[in-house]
DNA sequence: TTTAAACTCTACTTATTTTATAGAATTAAT
DNA sequence: ATTAATTCTATAAAATAAGTAGAGTTTAAA
């Protein structure tokens, strides 16, 4: 499942993906048009912008829009900047590999494998998804 | 990701699948044949056997043996009896729907469209995944 | 140069869930 | 009776998630 912050995450991505191309959208109209607490929101958008998706203007009439363009940010990207592995178990994941500490050899594990192809066609649709598909219905 | 919880009854029920047809294993036997703390073991099987997944013998000499076939017990089942939802949320559901408080019309909700398709890939692969084949290597 | 309106940052709080552990009760075979 | 196992209820400790508070910084414009 994807935490709330996650979500709010795409939700804050769509809404953005939905401007007019330039407008410079305020956290208040993001909070309100998507319904997300503007609290965790403005946390939510810093982190977003620490990892590059989007950028802000500061002061007065600031705010924040898209960096990269929404057909590259995938669901994918998301939910690992957020939430991390997508597989089953760290011992299954690419980007996040760790062992088992109950695992006493992990070549013998029977569980792994299946946990892997399951993995590999959980990110192959995901990375499928991106906020542009999303947008489009 | 998949709990601890979830993790530990797989692998009990991959070791109960790999004992002798009739065999009666030991709560104490699974625990150190599949490195599980006993003690969260012994509250693992009491919910699969309440989930039908497995029965007991009480008293001295019990133990506890597969009820369903290791060709019927998916992974997808697993995870919905331990962890809940396979979808990535409540929304997009099949057994455990949920309408997002934060969604003011589910109909023109942008995510769940997207949500669904995922789901759909994630638990189609997670079907067909059973103890038996995981046992296959 | 002051003020207003926005983002930025750090810390904290609160609630929930997860991961166990403890110990008494029950059951069944010898 | 005794022993060895499951069963049940309660509790505890730790981690994570979700959200809040408030001060600081930046920018535009009056």
């Amino acid at each position: 499942m994807l935490s709330h912050k996650t979500k709010y995450a795409l939700k804050a991505l769509l809404f953005l993906a939905q401007q007019e191309k330039g407008y410079i959208t305020k956290t208040i109209e993001i909070a309100e048009g998507a319904t997300i607490p503007k609290k965790f929101l403005e946390q939510i958008l810093l982190e977003l912008k620490r990892g590059h998706f989007v950028s802000s203007k500061q002061g007065k009439f600031g705010g924040y829009y898209l960096l990269k363009s929404k057909n590259e940010i995938t669901l994918a990207e998301i939910h690992r900047f957020f939430d991390g592995a997508i597989a089953l178990l760290p011992c299954a994941s690419l980007n996040f590999y760790e062992p088992c500490s109950d695992c006493l050899n992990e070549s013998d594990c029977l569980l792994r494998h299946g946990l892997v192809a399951i993995r590999d066609e959980t990110l192959k649709a995901m990375e499928g998804i991106t906020i542009a598909s999303l947008e489009k219905k």
